[in-house]
DNA sequence: CAGTTTGTAACGTTATACGTTACAATATGC
DNA sequence: GCATATTGTAACGTATAACGTTACAAACTG
């Protein structure tokens, strides 16, 4: 199914995808990155480290940095914070039963 | 392109779906389903009235509660977040050009 | 009209994403 | 080998926001 995806393995954090491909692919620095995403280079370096997570905000930034727009960095982001959440409160959503109609 | 899809007609929040159709359906009150998902009556309340994000925490206890897993709530919130932010922020943004390699 | 349900004001708490500055550690180029 | 560039990160500080509780008025509903 499909709801079941998640499960397995970790998935990737998207700042390992730019610290192992892209960047070094276009040959830039972090601090070159971080000037041309207007954020701060310690911002760059966390996130490269998986340590911060790609807000909405960050996923415009290096998407359009990319040329390929914000949804896959947003959508990968996604898939870590469901795969951590579902983890770490695993015990208090499971007391969450898939509600049907009382009559 | 599919990173133009974003642009005409602000997404509808995953809350007005929960309001206008989940509910309905399930002939369900607000306090209960507070209670089931394990939260607050407020927090139901300002979910269903677009006033609070989906968070990854409760489109896990959305996705259980429905049955139908939380990717579909954070997606919906995600393309809402994208949308409102690639215009309010238009102008930093429209600054971040899409790198070529130097040489 | 009594009882239920809802919206929301006014609090408070906790978490966290970001910034700046500074410095030590690690490349890298000459 | 040494000067320089680059990186990681500690120690600050700030702003935002997602939640909770309590309380009450407004709006439904039987």
């Amino acid at each position: 199914m499909d709801s079941m995806r998640s499960k397995a393995r970790k998935p990737t954090h998207p700042g390992e995808i730019l610290r192992e491909d892209v960047l070094p692919a276009l040959e830039i620095t972090q601090g070159e990155l971080a000037e041309k995403l207007g954020v701060s280079r310690r911002t760059v370096s966390e996130i490269l480290h998986g340590r911060r997570p790609i807000t909405a905000d960050m996923a415009i930034r290096i998407g359009r940095f990319c040329g390929n727009g914000p949804e896959i960095w947003l959508r990968m982001q996604a898939a870590l914070d469901l795969w951590q959440l579902e983890r770490s409160n695993a015990t208090s959503y499971r007391r969450i039963a898939a509600y049907r109609k009382a009559a």
